[in-house]
DNA sequence: GAGTGGTCTAGACCACCTA
DNA sequence: AGGTGGTCTAGACCACTCC
């Protein structure tokens, strides 16, 4: 599509022509995933513009996700990774015993090494849509939030934020950054009454965030799903919220369900 | 964050130390959602740079999806909407009878109204993900395809394309525009035996290719959600598929599932 | 050191919107 | 008509990578 046609009158924008041109060497294959482009400057002289031109052509082409130029190196074709990605299941007690985390399974599957790392545990006043949900107020420290960041290999894929009421954590160990269960938080929260019986998960996407970037390392033109979950018990008590932002280019989601 | 703190030395980029007194004034709220902002040329002249680094700063916070530029009006500051939910009880019988599809349902919650349009009808070849999901061929033109765009007043949400074998779907006057059945396109398939037991969605997030940017009129910074949907019957036999394309800025996915 | 992308300047003209 | 964003030019210097 807006390939230019033999006899007619080409009155597309330069940097779009470029850019049209790239696209579609891309899509064709001709341009391999992982290869380099011309450089900007072979580009636009190529084309005879200025090298701003090219480089505008190339910003188009990023934004779309199809590239990524690497400072000093060129810009390159990008490559789309199998996503790992987030069941439904993966609070299934069938995973019990097996020891791996469905997340450490996928990075696994994909032929990755995943891990967590603890950023920050605090006791805090929760944001109004988290107090909503899980029925704490918002102008008290109500809830402990703990912080977490997961990996594949050596690249940062998931920040997850995790918020318990503090009359549920309080006295569970959950202040600390091992979790005092061998079955993990939920282990935790069964102990305390609440069997997980329905999950509620609100998903958007959007742009990360100047910090987000940072931190999850996302190149121009990714953008992050976000995930609010809440665990409701047998009694339809919500008692446990996470905010999961994560990397599209790297992850994705399943929901395999009945339909009630 | 990275707000210039007194004393210390601002070695920031121009651009950069531009977009964060724009995004601190944004979030703040002293920019209000909906409000104009200066001018690129106003902008430049106060900061003493030239019109182009405004103009990049302007960029960053697009990029982010803070602010959406009109051509001619100015830049405003992004307001964001209550999202559409497309939610998993969405086929559920209980909202047999009601007339309305749970699509219209949530554009009538935030006080819009919901449209579908039919883009073609089609005997196709499918796409490989498409035939390996329904079991069929991808050499032949094995399955019917049906491309529509749901509307929320007068934006375009969703383009949502719809996969049926053709073993099942000759015959049933699926070809014609309007669906012949008062269900809608699942009563067809219940009455060829296929009653909806589960579904299997497979979400990801990613930038709008060019030409799904140009048909849902997506602003720059604004990423789809891509929704492969699979249903599947009694038997466990997958007979329709439909992948969902949606504005992240206007519509989200809502997950409420027992945990099994 | 040579080549790459990242940022910036100081202009110019065009397309679009509002009055 | 005047103001706005959109695109482009023809340079410049910087930061990074690779040899």
């Amino acid at each position: 599509m807006n390939q230019h046609k033999e006899g007619e009158p080409d009155d597309r924008k330069p940097s779009r022509k470029i850019a049209d041109e790239l696209r579609h060497a891309i899509e064709t294959g001709e341009l391999a995933p992982g290869s380099k482009l011309q450089s900007e400057r072979e580009l636009a002289e190529k084309h005879g513009t200025a090298r701003n031109t090219a480089r505008a052509a190339i910003q188009l082409l990023a934004e779309e996700g199809l590239v990524t130029p690497e400072h000093g190196r060129g810009v390159f074709v990008r490559k789309q990774q199998p996503l790992i990605r987030l069941g439904n299941d993966r609070y299934s007690h069938k995973y019990r015993g097996t020891g791996l985390s469905p997340f450490l399974l996928e990075c696994a599957k994909q032929g990755k090494t995943g891990r967590f790392e603890v950023l920050s545990i605090e006791r805090i006043q929760p944001p109004a849509d988290v107090a909503e949900r899980l029925g704490v107020s918002d102008k008290t420290k109500s809830v402990l939030r703990r912080e977490n960041v997961f990996w594949a290999d050596d690249d940062p894929v998931q920040r997850v934020t995790t918020y318990i009421p503090w009359t549920l954590a309080r006295g569970t160990g959950l202040l600390q950054e091992d979790i005092p269960h061998q079955y993990g938080i939920h282990g935790v929260f069964e102990d305390k009454g609440h069997v997980m019986h329905r999950i509620r998960e609100e998903i958007s996407a959007r742009m990360p965030r100047a910090e987000e970037a940072r931190h999850l390392r996302t190149p121009p033109g990714v953008p992050v799903i976000d995930v609010l979950h809440t665990s409701l018990d047998q009694t339809g008590n919500a008692y446990e919220l996470t905010r999961f932002v994560m990397r599209a280019d790297m992850t994705g989601l399943l929901y395999d369900v009945p339909v009630e």
